[in-house]
DNA sequence: CCCCTGACGACGC
DNA sequence: AGCGTCGCCAGGG
């Protein structure tokens, strides 16, 4: 059978999902929409984590900063406030960011599927 | 129903 | 190191 959300699970609980893996990253930490997508099923596309995330701003508080891509790059920089409210996020926790890039992205990378066991 | 558009990612050049 | 392409799934026109 077929593993994506929507023949599994409901629309709804694939927010809340994603919503609750952001609400574990550690302050000062970040993860990728593709971590993410393969923590709650690695056949889920990516665009999912990131189309649900487009929501969440519109709605309660979620730390969308942590997330970046699998770069390391602020895609997302562009749906906050203002073009550096993302960067000032991540500064503000001590999270460097140069050129729209995470500074040491594999350090401050946080994996769900490794360390959410 | 067809086509386009993504806060993505892996590859190829 | 930068682009372009393609696969991915859901929504909107």
């Amino acid at each position: 059978m077929k593993e994506t959300y929507t023949s599994h699970f409901k629309r709804n609980n694939f927010f809340e999902d994603v919503y609750a893996v952001v609400a574990l990253i550690p302050k000062g930490r970040v993860t990728s929409y593709g971590a993410i997508a393969n923590y709650l099923g690695s056949k889920l596309s990516a665009r999912m984590v990131g189309w649900a995330m487009n929501a969440a701003h519109t709605q309660k508080h979620i730390a969308a900063h942590r997330v970046v891509n699998s770069k390391g790059l602020l895609t997302g920089k562009h749906h906050f406030k203002t073009p550096t409210a993302m960067q000032q996020a991540l500064e503000r926790e001590g999270v460097k960011v140069a050129k729209d890039k995470v500074v040491d992205f594999e350090k401050k990378f946080w994996n769900p599927s490794q360390e959410l066991l």
